[in-house]
DNA sequence: TACGGACCTTTC
DNA sequence: AAAGGTCCGT
């Protein structure tokens, strides 16, 4: 539980005192206070949507165990069985525009980029202090110089571009309808829209359109990925050649799981950078 | 194709 | 310097 809430998956979340965690995802707001097994949660929304947060139908036992027959060696780096799970964004817009902030950013920035904007929404039902991250009809309404002067640097630009462009495309129901499409065409079509590359699309494919398949290969697992597959590659630059054929190659061995392999890449790097 | 560098700004 | 990249030059 812990663990997944500060894996750079999602931004809106912060661990008050204890083990009390308060978040926003989507429409809703949630106040949980985990003990032991069991989840005390105060929220705006209905149980479905916290379950649908945390993908609570996939049992991570089950998950694990068909990763580690597919792939034993990654076995080491399971242990994130005690918590560490792959989000789903409520609204796939709220994660199109945090992943278009986390371009080449580091955590505290990304998640002061994503409240700014989180300010432009609509307010959220019974709680003041936060609003619903914005539809793309809003950040479309976004300028440059505003953004500029929130300390967005060159990414000021970017975002109310990619916004005009999906409200030509259609706006909101667009991009709620690539949940429907294959996961080819859905990182195909998200990649086309600018600053987008392979890594956000996978990232959005993943968190917000909910394709297990999608593996977005970050530099901390792509350095994963060249100790423990491709030692060859040690030291190499991710191209995006060695992106998608690592992406495939990942794909091909954990099939529908592979995001979920992919956070073992990932805990394989807080295990490697802690150990130094 | 495959590297290098620029891009905004903050943080380690 | 590096940051959970992308784009545009060679």
């Amino acid at each position: 539980m812990g663990l997944c809430l500060t894996s750079g998956q999602v931004f809106r979340w912060s661990r008050n005192a204890s083990d009390v965690w308060t978040g926003v995802d989507g429409p809703n707001w949630f106040r949980i206070l985990q003990l032991e097994e069991r989840l005390i949660v105060e929220t705006n929304g209905q149980t479905s949507d916290l379950e649908r947060f945390f993908q609570l139908h996939l049992s991570a036992r089950d998950v694990i165990h068909s990763i580690l027959s597919a792939g034993p060696e990654l076995e080491p780096y399971l242990g994130f069985g005690r918590g560490l799970r792959v989000l789903r964004y409520a609204d796939p817009v709220e994660c199109l525009f945090t992943f278009l902030c986390s371009a080449n950013n580091h955590v505290p920035r990304i998640s002061a980029m994503v409240r700014h904007l989180a300010t432009l929404g609509p307010p959220l039902e019974g709680l003041a202090e936060q609003r619903r991250f914005p539809g793309v009809e809003r950040l479309a309404a976004v300028t440059e110089e505003e953004l500029r002067s929130a300390g967005f640097g060159y990414r000021a630009a970017s975002l109310p571009k990619v916004a005009a462009l999906l409200r030509e495309r259609g706006g909101d129901a667009y991009v709620w309808s690539l949940q429907d499409a294959e996961y080819e065409e859905a990182r195909d079509e998200l990649i086309s829209l600018p600053s987008v590359g392979p890594k956000l699309a996978d990232c959005i494919a993943l968190f917000g359109l909910g394709f297990g398949e999608s593996v977005p290969v970050d530099t901390h697992i792509w350095k994963a990925a060249t100790r423990i597959y491709f030692p060859n590659y040690a030291g190499l630059s991710l191209t995006p050649q060695k992106y998608e054929e690592f992406a495939t190659f990942f794909k091909k061995r954990f099939g529908a799981n592979a995001g979920w392999a992919h956070q073992a890449l990932f805990y394989e790097g807080l295990l490697n950078w802690r150990s130094r």
